[in-house]
DNA sequence: CTTGAACCTCACGTAACGTGAGGGCCTACG
DNA sequence: CGTAGGCCCTCACGTTACGTGAGGTTCAAG
């Protein structure tokens, strides 16, 4: 008995494919038809036509076509099995950012003043350098000190690089007393917020040492303030 | 005061971003450097520098290098929102996915003789006419029956349409006595699964419907047999 | 003045097709 | 039996965000 024999068309009307698609399989010898016309019009066979829908099934898994051939012809398991560590990674990926962006737009939101960049900006470095657990002590702390007492702890820092900076500038001695009552503060202030917590207080180090040179080109933080503000801590033991 | 201008060897160093990633932003607009030397060598500016951190912040939360100028010129609310809300549809298709994978595997772990194409077949095909909750629904049911019992379930229905299949090429009246001992056994089958749940029911009919003619290409099921079962449903009233 | 590093401009490759452009083939209708 | 509309063919460029050379110029230190 001779087999039916599927025009493209009809196939991709069948699969629910695109003839275009069908195009590109051929060319790239995922599913080449069995055969032709004389006149050179593809025709499927009813093997072709069973290999595309595992095909199809394949790919609406997410499987990209280099890796198909391999799980049509060998083993299954070992690729459905990688394909789920990478969709899974994929799943932490999205998770992760989404409550980024969530923390995003509800700090712009509570907090007055802060635009947008550096809420992003923030964000994304307590991403970078926080665990998910940190994070969540971090967001304790910030609920447990309430609103007001949170605009208090910011104009606290404000004032205190000020006063650094302005020591910085007119060339204080580290160890001059105004500059070891700035080191003082200073060193309140994270352990407030820290609670002496030691990783916290960890994280907190690794990111001013390595972000500092870069926010120091945003203006933001002057990386020879940085330093001078570490020598005075220094100083006072 | 002149500003210190950036070569572009300095600033990729400086963002962690690649001379290549700074030309391709030169070249789509998204940040030209205020500036080049006689010679053509890219210049960039305290502006620029502070763009550029903008942009590489906004990249790293996932934006489309087209939908950052609007970020950073108009309002970035907007923007950040639309950004979420695809984010959280990524995690969705992800998280389905994962489960689906998931899914397959085990039933091949679990089912005897089940191959991974027909597994991912139906698992697709359950993915796509079931919500979540009634896929629960189905899994319980599945546990209740036991493996023993689902084998069972299996060869009854093996049973069932070699019965039908015969019948129908037979030419049997879908009216004649044994079709209609058929039609019974065919609805005792689906009720003692769908336990009379009118939406698994409907789920199953639209799927049956839907799908029918693309199973009948594999040569799973005729459409042919379908239809005349369907025929001595009906006349079972 | 000479290197070696850093810079420049093309320009192709990536994944999986979408979307025409320009031109044969096929079949039903008149 | 001719033709028109539909289906088919083969290029070939566009999409995203760069990576990776190729081949040539410029800069900065010795």
């Amino acid at each position: 008995m001779d087999e039916k024999l599927w025009k493209i068309g009809e196939l991709a009307k069948a699969t629910g494919l695109t003839v275009r698609t069908l195009h590109h399989y051929d060319e790239i010898g995922l599913l080449v038809p069995s055969e032709r016309t004389q006149s050179g019009h593809r025709l499927y066979g009813e093997a072709d036509v069973r290999r595309l829908y595992e095909i199809r099934a394949l790919r609406e898994l997410g499987l990209p076509l280099q890796e198909i051939p391999a799980a049509l012809d060998g083993d299954p398991r070992k690729t459905l099995e990688d394909h789920l560590t990478r969709v899974e990674q994929d799943v932490e990926r999205a998770r992760r950012l989404q409550s980024l962006l969530q923390g995003i737009l509800e700090r712009v939101d509570h907090a007055s003043g802060l635009d947008y960049m550096e809420a992003i900006q923030a964000m994304t470095l307590l991403d970078k350098y926080y665990t998910p657990e940190q994070l969540e002590k971090l967001d304790t702390r910030r609920q447990e000190l309430g609103d007001a007492a949170q605009e208090q702890y910011h104009r606290d820092w404000d004032g205190l690089i000020a006063t650094a900076k302005a020591n910085y500038e007119r060339g204080t001695d580290p160890s001059a007393p105004e500059m070891q009552e700035v080191a003082r503060k200073w060193r309140e202030l994270i352990d407030a917020f820290t609670q002496g917590d030691p990783e916290l207080l960890g994280s907190l180090k690794t990111m001013f040492q390595e972000e500092g040179p870069e926010r120091a080109s945003q203006g933001q933080i002057d990386s020879g303030l940085m330093e001078y503000v570490g020598r005075a801590i220094s100083a006072a033991g």
